[in-house]
Formats: structure tokens, C-alpha cells, sequence
DNA sequence: CGATTGACCGCTA
DNA sequence: TTAGCGGCCAATC
């Protein structure tokens, strides 16, 4: 149910704003479950159809990808979302969209 | 069933 | 402040 809850949360991610792999794991219930959620979207069942691209590093780095970081990079550039030539998310603070833990 | 890996994170030096 | 290391959670071998 990791999985499903992971992208069912992510699905919440508008475009043209990325979340961490933190972010998400806390959304979850698993505040340290990070490496879980980056394994869940590793395995992503859905490719394209989930937003799993959106989700990056909480260094603001793009992160990796299972198609490679490189298209990951070309879909958030897509959505409006600049990168450096590091693989850094310009204005990551700003973009950076968070699930504010209710409860 | 047990150990290791993996799209990671946060702390310590 | 930057670099290095262990720790965690879940899934796979």
C-alpha cells in the first residue's frame, strides 16, 4: 500500500512545482521512509501517468530517475521548471511544493 | 526468511 | 560552510 499512498500524494503535486522525497515521506506517515518513497517511484507502476518527475531531492537536486536524469530534467523543464547545468532546481524554494503535514 | 540495495536525509568533523 | 558517514523503510534476490 506504500506504493499506491506514495503516488496517490504525489498525484497531489500540481505542475510547475516540485516536491522532495521528504516531503512525501512525511506525507506518508514515514518521516524517514524517504529512501522507500524514492524506491516506490523507482518501481512506478505508472510512468508518465503519475508525476513522479516532479519529485527531487530536498538539496533542490533533480535527483535520479529509472528513464534517466536526463529526461527527468527535459518533463520539469517542460512544466516551466529550470534547472542548472549542476542539476540544480532554480528558484527550488519557491517551486518547492509541500504537503504542510495537516494534522 | 535473511541480507542487500536504492530515484535519500540529516548529523558530525 | 563543505565533505563524509551511518541510518531508515520497503522491496527484491
Amino acid at each position: 500500500m506504500f506504493r499506491e499512498l506514495v503516488l496517490k500524494i504525489l498525484s497531489a503535486v500540481p505542475a510547475g512545482r516540485v516536491t522532495t522525497y521528504a516531503a512525501l515521506a512525511r506525507a506518508v506517515g514515514r518521516p524517514g521512509a524517504a529512501r522507500a518513497v524514492g524506491n516506490a517511484l523507482h518501481q512506478n507502476p505508472l510512468p508518465i501517468v503519475v508525476p513522479c518527475h516532479r519529485v527531487v531531492r530536498s538539496d533542490g537536486f533533480i535527483g535520479g530517475y529509472r528513464f534517466g536524469t536526463r529526461r527527468k530534467k527535459a518533463l520539469l523543464v517542460g512544466e516551466g521548471i529550470r534547472i542548472e547545468s549542476s542539476g540544480q532546481v532554480e528558484n527550488f524554494s519557491q517551486i518547492l511544493f509541500t504537503f504542510e503535514s495537516k494534522n
